[in-house]
DNA sequence: AATTTGACCAACCGCCTTGCT
DNA sequence: AAGCAAGGCGGTTGGTCAAAT
């Protein structure tokens, strides 16, 4: 990164975008791409700061955004990814294309996190508000709501995962202990958060689609097998086979 | 009709990481 | 290696609008 001359600054705009800031930005983004952000606003003529139109693209004048509400298919799929990996909205809008992480982040907060308090599940730990009328021993985790309890919805075979899995351990309302793993896509340093991690067509692509996909929440209980290649990689070795959806809760009425 | 409440969205803030000088 | 600026990210705030009271 190279650093900008320092001179006497104007103040930057506030508040909401109007018409006209936005045709620039998108404009200037349309005839020379995207650039430096701090060089974008005076080179499109706009008095903001380039942290400001670094936001209003990435969350509103991107041509790629998708501006309709969120499907039941999408809501379910950002449960179970937040249950796994907390509030990674980066992470989870990358899983969901033409999604933002402020609008991942903003349903939550809005919408999500109301519907799981009054299905007595606490948002941030996914786990049933402790609470002696609710407890009646049913599973409550929260999965997509295409799988039924119970059922096994993977199919079989061997799945490698790479040295990038990262492995959650949880217990359930039954002291069961369980693990939940989350395959992450090998992305390299210079990729940019939002592209398509299955892209590659690599294996790790692979895995990571069949997570999107939705129906890949395993109980991992049965031990895995952990192998080294030559050139220092670890990969940990699992039978589907042996993996057990370990519950669904009830779907938002 | 006026007020309150809830949902949704846009924008800003502050901290952290990255990369250049 | 240190300092600095830019970029990235999660948290938070504030505004708007529609439904409910």
């Amino acid at each position: 990164m190279s650093k900008a001359p320092r001179g006497p600054r104007k103040p930057a705009t506030r508040g909401p975008w109007s018409t006209e800031e936005d045709a620039k930005l998108t404009n200037h983004i349309a005839k020379h791409g995207l650039g430096r952000w701090s060089d974008i606003p005076r080179l499109a003529g706009i008095e903001r700061g380039g942290k400001s139109c670094r936001l209003r693209w990435l969350n509103y004048l991107r041509p790629d955004l998708k501006r309709a509400a969120l499907s039941q298919e999408e809501e379910d799929l950002i449960i179970q990814l937040h249950s796994i990996i907390g509030n990674s909205w980066t992470l989870i809008a990358a899983c969901l294309p033409g999604r933002t992480d402020n609008g991942v982040k903003n349903f939550w907060n809005a919408s999500i996190k109301h519907k799981l308090r009054r299905r007595g599940i606490d948002p941030d730990t996914h786990e049933p508000v402790v609470d002696e009328g609710s407890r009646n021993g049913d599973a409550q985790y929260i999965l997509p709501s295409h799988l039924e309890a119970g059922s096994n919805a993977c199919s079989h075979g061997a799945l490698t995962l790479p040295d990038s899995i990262t492995r959650y351990v949880d217990t359930d309302p039954l002291q069961l202990q369980h693990g939940v793993v989350l395959v992450q896509p090998a992305v390299s340093s210079s990729s940019t958060v939002g592209s398509d991690p299955s892209g590659s067509g690599s294996d790790t692509g692979e895995q990571w689609n069949n997570l999107v996909d939705g129906s890949q929440l395993f109980d991992l209980t049965e031990s895995s097998t952990t192998t080294t290649t030559k050139s220092g990689t670890t990969n940990h070795a699992c039978s589907i086979a042996d993996w057990k959806l370990v519950g669904a809760a009830p779907r938002v009425p």
